[in-house]
DNA sequence: TTGTAAGCGTTATCAT
DNA sequence: ATGATAACGCTTACAA
């Protein structure tokens, strides 16, 4: 330990093995090699055994630059969570998304990647770069991204799915949530109850998602022949404070509703949160109902009545197609809309303060 | 669209636009295109605005692979969560890390990628087979990573930095905390407040970091004359759970401790919740202090003594050396060891349940 | 069944 | 200051 100083960059640096050397030790030529160890039909058992023994030995992994240049492709799929997420690992329904995407890529030998939407400067965002670098075969866009970006991904010739989200244009193939039917049948299932004065916490967001499950309520309510008050309708962000937030302006009106249907789980705590906050008990001075059943909402007291969306599905589903895109086979446009169903549970009872609970 | 089927793959699949493309626009030859953009000093200026507009004009970004495949580099570093925790992004300390990392990281231009050290059957751990794939330039092992793991990936010439952790064999650099001396200032302070009998909540893990904090316990109370007793002891898994568990048994002795040295914030935080399990006062019945100072110590209540452990500047440090090593300048495989602090806050006091509160 | 030749898109080295 | 040539490591098409 005289020389501590460069010790560690005097051992000469080993250089991994390439094909060629375990071509030399197996006594064949590399593109034998190659196929030997890419399991191609026509080299013979013996040689191939020769050329896998030699490789173990030398620890060889091919160059993934060389083989993705030379393959024309990466075996990589990105997958773009929106803008409309802040934190996308901690939001436990966009997990749940992307654990259904991963077993589906997993299972043809595709990795992932995750890329944040965000842009810099005046340049195009980092994932159309990624798309334009080639270095991924596919793009999943989750929640809102812009079409406009989503039409520059295509131009760069990268296959694209839309996932919780879909164009009006139709560009892409996309998987979305019964969102419409869902907040449908959420609202529907309140006015069962007998509630008049049904409240909606939507989500301030651009793309359909919010349109989408104010339709349904809306829907729901003239079906129930309930007339829509339109000072009984909020939107504000995705997220759990928000939602407490608006759910309050809702709960200190003067004629306040005696029911609300949340358009995510996360906001429908919010909501029991500002009912809390004001004394009230749940459901019997107000039903609440989510959508979504992240695995938060069964284990809440009361647990969360609400709409049970497939999630695992959805991701499994999107990432199908975006491999068949990827294999050049032909898929429909036409986005493909996931039913859910609702599951009554504690937060919901009549008017009156009486039943459940 | 009378043809829905189709109209997704009948679009003429585009293709980026490759160097050659942007050098028969800008009038020029592929490599002068490629010095070009690359800013070599050589080019005019007059040339290298005709080739940046040429480059705009048909959005050309590089195809990564070939470029990494003739560089021979990527630009690209990977950093391993070791073993020891569980939900890497979910961790505060590490997260702090990570900032640290990634702001060196990007001010030379570097990506960043995150590789879980998990494994497959028999296989080398995936960050073992993107070191002899050559999909990066460099590794950051942060944590508990088998020092086996880390020859192979130096053995693929891949240069190595340890975050959070160094081998005694010093087969790489190291960056770590003073955990000996922060352990020692903890449990001096509470020395110093008059306690006597001195809990220690420990990690159960293999690396330094287990046994380091533990020496520094047990020298404060050597050299504040107070006899180390065996029993006041414990150790379990990086965890607020486990610690409040672990420090259940030490509560519930005959002769429970007056004070706790929990060696992180965390699972500081699982001891106060034993101790309030229980009925006890903080710091009245029982003083705690943590090591890390996370963001959540300062606003917990009553807020948490501890150690402030500079974890940005740990991980920028990491990265730097790392870059060194990329860049083949040479570095001191001793482990650098950085300074902590005693921050006194809300949750240290007197043995009798007197001061502070 | 296997070896030879060519090519993937980029950058580095050498002429010019 | 710029263009031709070779090289990076691998795979695929073709020849033997």
């Amino acid at each position: 330990m005289s020389e501590p100083i460069s010790a560690v960059n005097v051992a000469p640096r080993a250089r991994p093995s390439r094909l060629r050397d375990v071509a030399r030790l197996a006594g064949v030529s590399v593109p034998t090699a190659s196929q030997a160890l890419n399991g191609h039909a026509r080299i013979s058992a013996g040689t191939k055994e020769r050329v896998a023994a030699a490789a173990r030995e030398l620890h060889y992994t091919p160059h993934a630059a060389a083989r993705r240049l030379s393959r024309g492709r990466s075996d990589c799929v990105a997958i773009v969570p929106g803008m409309n997420m802040s934190g996308f690992f901690s939001d436990l329904f966009y997990r749940a998304l992307l654990s259904g995407v991963g077993t589906a890529l997993e299972t043809e030998g595709f990795r992932m990647l995750i890329t944040p939407a965000v842009r810099f400067d005046e340049q195009a965002p980092q994932f159309v770069q990624m798309a334009r670098a080639r270095e991924i075969d596919g793009m999943l866009l989750a929640g809102a991204v812009d079409v406009h970006w989503a039409r520059r991904v295509l131009e760069a010739g990268t296959p694209v799915v839309l996932l919780d989200n879909y164009y009006p244009e139709a560009i892409a193939p996309a998987i979305v949530n019964d969102n419409t039917g869902g907040a449908y049948a959420a609202t529907s299932h309140l006015a069962a109850l007998g509630h008049r004065r049904i409240g909606f916490v939507g989500a301030d967001v651009e793309y359909p998602f919010g349109s989408d499950t104010r339709a349904g309520y809306r829907r729901a309510l003239r079906d129930a022949g309930v007339s829509a008050d339109p000072a009984l309708e909020v939107r504000c962000a995705i997220d759990a404070e928000c939602a407490r937030a608006a759910a309050g302006r809702l709960l200190d009106r003067a004629g306040p509703p005696t029911a609300i249907f949340a358009v995510t789980d996360m906001m429908a705590l919010g909501v029991i949160n500002a009912a809390r906050d004001r004394g009230l008990r749940i459901p019997a001075d107000l039903s609440v109902v989510g959508m979504d059943d992240i695995e938060l909402a069964s284990v809440t007291n009361p647990p969360l009545t609400t709409v049970r969306v497939h999630k695992e599905d959805m991701g499994r589903e999107a990432a199908r197609r975006l491999l068949d895109l990827i294999h050049g086979r032909d898929v429909d446009p036409a986005p493909v809309v996931l039913p859910n169903e609702l599951v009554i549970r504690g937060t919901t009872g009549g008017p009156h303060g009486a039943s459940l609970c």
